[in-house]
DNA sequence: TTGTACTGTAACAAATAAAATTACAGAATG
DNA sequence: CATTCTGTAATTTTATTTGTTACAGTACAA
């Protein structure tokens, strides 16, 4: 169920907040990390596609941030990477044949829309320059 | 990722206050749902652990609510299904040898809590009771 | 007291999803 | 033009989730 994405992506921005605008390989951003490389720039792709990050190729490439730490919050982090609905769904139709079944899935999607935003609200407290510098 | 114990426990516990404190078959449950009467029977025993419900067992047998809806709110509901991280766990370990690796997990435990609670407040405003009205 | 309809639970199989691996084209650098 | 990177696809491996089968035990009712 759970993938991990979300930390993935936020031990990425952290390393590049770190690296204060230096270019940064695949390679030793998944060293960090643990992972394979492919992985990591599978991530990076989407957060380049977010706008957080930039990449150099070729030779003495790399990735950095491409907005200032202080200008990206946790909360978009989130919303970049999120696929599944936070709370689990369910895939087989639940029967329409059931008052209930039939009714169910709308009244999660409100619920769930509910929470998430209360979710959001929290994360987007946060910068990623505050959570970079809890690191010492 | 993602698993859908939540929703699952949720239709259940909405399938059991709708019946009335009529006594309800997992079969019956099962065919609402739309999944296997063993996956039903699992759930019901994390929800009878938690004191949602109760079963009795052989001939007309079955689960019904062991409270009254409106002392069951969804927070708890969350609080009884839950397994995994909310935002999702890398289960390799970050390398020890970076300063960023070595430290990330214990800054995302507190991120996560944080945010969790924020969700668990939302959910906790909700009663059974108030999900189980929207039905018509 | 015996058949029937349930739950409880374990063991296993199948399906799905996530992650890792391999491979290689293309870009930038010296 | 060799080297070191990224980008990306294809494939394999591994892990997780869900479904299935099986059967003992419990309660009811004829």
């Amino acid at each position: 169920m759970n993938n991990s994405r979300f930390p993935i992506s936020l031990h990425i921005l952290t390393l590049l907040d770190d690296a204060k605008g230096a270019v940064v390989s695949s390679e030793y951003l998944a060293g960090s990390i643990n992972i394979n490389p492919v992985l990591v720039r599978k991530e990076i792709m989407n957060l380049r596609k977010h706008g957080f990050v930039d990449s150099k190729e070729g030779k003495g490439g790399g990735s950095y941030l491409a907005k200032n730490a202080i200008d990206i919050n946790l909360g978009e982090v989130y919303l970049a990477v999120r696929n599944h609905h936070l709370l689990g769904q369910s895939k087989n139709e639940p029967n329409p044949k059931c008052p209930i079944g039939r009714q169910i899935n709308q009244h999660l999607d409100t619920l769930y829309s509910d929470a998430e935003s209360a979710l959001i609200k929290n994360l987007s407290s946060q910068t990623l320059a505050d959570f970079t510098s809890k690191f010492q």
